[in-house]
DNA sequence: GGTCGTCTTGACCCACTGGTCAAGCGAGTG
DNA sequence: CACTCGCTTGACCAGTGGGTCAAGACGACC
């Protein structure tokens, strides 16, 4: 419907700020929680009127999707020497992601689980804390045996699930074809490493 | 409504069913696409049968979600050897999650993010893609310079996208509230020493 | 002033879906 | 047989919310 329309100035400034309200709310309440209606409340026009820049709610998301992402993209490249070693640019990347991602938590925090449920987010977030809380545990006493250095043990137990639940995420899409076998031993190895591995040497 | 209501065995089992049911619709369509009328109608009961069981949907969604992190918790303690070092302890905790995420990935798969939507769909995963190409490229070139040791590149990208996520996502809802500058340090230390720590000493 | 295209409005439509309910069934029990 | 109680049904209800549309306002250009 909005296709091929064409846009004078102040409609494409118009069109932003429907994106930023959307934003704003989208991240705070989710996206299906968040009415049409609400988004061009915020953005204090008519409810018609966003169909007149997006033909559908998703293609609203959708493109703040899109924006999203390139900026990042532009984020990482920018971090990243090309001189440097493959290595190095991988490190390079990741910390400009981190960063980047903090500081555009309000468009990141779009992909989180939806959700807003009262009760569901109780049993969810209950759950991950406990085990939360058993991976801190675990750290604070490898630290204290020496086999893990010393820092936040939040950070490390953050890294340690994080692991387990991306890697799972990724077998369970099927994005990796490997046997479980190897795969749990593959994420051994890298918890253990990201853990304890030695950085020094090189 | 359904609180303290007492059920015969043929109950439990047929609230059972719906359960079944309800996990696997939801893991293929996701949550909000389901409909009650789909849930019951997998399960070959009428519609209303199924707030005889469960008060709303959502307790449904959270009694599946109970019941799974119950299992995953069992399948950790079991892996766990208690008097091995903590270091292990994760170790060992880490790879049988992995394992039952994997044995138990339609359950799992109720976590993912819904987004059923086509045109959204198609934009995340185009995102990640092009960003898990990037870093298996750099990996391999990584290995051929003999800075990461071999193997397959992609599970390496899975754990360096992972993590970026993990630890954004944790920043972002303020579990972590350390300086980003630091974070992103601490990220950069971690996915290096996955990727090419040394755990041959010890 | 007339005309065209962009922009804006808000009442309206309607499909959809979670949830309700009155009625009925069938097995066990006294 | 009558009574209870767990179980089952499916028509029905009502709120919600995405999406539509006819009518105008405003500005630019002729």
């Amino acid at each position: 419907m909005s296709d091929n329309r064409t846009h004078t100035e102040q409609g494409l400034e118009r069109k932003h700020q429907l994106l930023e309200a959307a934003a704003s709310l989208f991240s705070t309440k989710g996206y299906s929680s968040t009415r049409i209606a609400d988004i061009c409340a915020a953005a204090g026009v008519a409810k018609g009127l966003m169909y007149w820049y997006f033909p559908t709610k998703e293609s609203l998301f959708a493109e703040l999707v899109r924006t999203m992402r390139l900026q990042l993209r532009r984020a990482q490249a920018a971090a990243m020497d090309p001189d440097a070693d493959p290595l190095t640019m991988i490190r390079q990347g990741t910390e400009a992601s981190v960063i980047f991602m903090a500081e555009h938590r309000a468009y990141f925090a779009l992909l989180d689980v939806e959700r807003a449920d009262d009760e569901v987010a109780g049993v969810l977030r209950a759950g991950s804390d406990v085990y939360a809380n058993d991976v801190i545990r675990l750290v604070t006493l490898a630290q204290e045996a020496g086999l893990v250095p010393d820092g936040d043990p939040r950070l490390a137990a953050t890294g340690v699930l994080g692991a387990v639940s991306s890697f799972g995420h990724a077998q369970r899409t099927g994005s990796l074809d490997v046997d479980v076998a190897d795969l749990a031993r593959f994420v051994g190895d890298w918890v253990q490493r990201a853990l304890a591995g030695d950085l020094s040497r090189r």
